[in-house]
DNA sequence: CCCTGATTCGC
DNA sequence: GCGAATCAGG
């Protein structure tokens, strides 16, 4: 066995697979994963750069490039310092340190024939069911309760979701995820 | 917060 | 040429 290891060798086959897939619609991080282990989507948003292939899908406009991105100094390295006074409190979470499962692709993983399957979602009012115990008011809002307003401000059927609020947020888990999610693909 | 591609720059 | 780091948008 002599074989070699051709890591990060861009071969013509793996150059056209990469052309391929990406004219097929599939993002970087999917093909990255198909390509093999050792490619991660950067490699693969590179290649398709260096291979002057960055527009796949332009039907009919000049597309103004994105933005010139001012880029004073943005290399890696970070500062070994060894100012490091105080241990910061962040333990490494091994429970999802995985090396690289790649197996979120799954924005087209159902990119397979027959997929049509009517796929109909009505959470119209799917929102927390607050006991009315739980149930808080504007003044009984703290640090650590979710401030996340339910039901109309303008009845008695109004109040707020009062669990536990995360570090990070105002709101729980639950809503914290959904104001962001609302917040930045609403915008514009 | 998640994800996406785009760009820059050190190797 | 390659890809990590970073940025910017959705």
């Amino acid at each position: 066995m002599v074989s070699g290891a051709q890591a990060a060798g861009w071969t013509d086959e793996r150059v056209e697979l990469l052309k391929k897939l990406w004219m097929e619609g599939l993002s970087a991080s999917q093909i990255a994963g198909e390509l093999g282990e050792g490619v991660t989507r950067n490699a693969v948003i590179g290649k398709v750069h260096r291979l002057k292939l960055s527009a796949r899908a332009k039907p009919t406009n000049t597309a103004p490039r994105a933005r010139p991105a001012p880029r004073p100094a943005a290399r890696r390295v970070v500062s070994p310092s060894a100012g490091m006074s105080h241990v910061s409190a962040k333990p490494r979470p091994a429970a999802s340190s995985m090396p690289r499962p790649q197996v979120m692709g799954a924005t087209a993983l159902a990119m397979a024939p027959a997929m049509e399957t009517e796929l109909y979602v009505a959470p119209a009012t799917q929102e927390l069911f607050i006991p009315e115990d739980k149930r808080l008011n504007l003044l009984q809002l703290n640090e650590h309760t979710c401030k996340w307003p339910i039901g109309d401000p303008l009845t008695k059927d109004f109040y707020f979701c009062g669990q536990h609020s995360q570090e990070s947020g105002p709101y729980c888990e639950f809503h914290s995820r959904r104001a962001y999610h609302q917040m930045d693909k609403k915008r514009r």
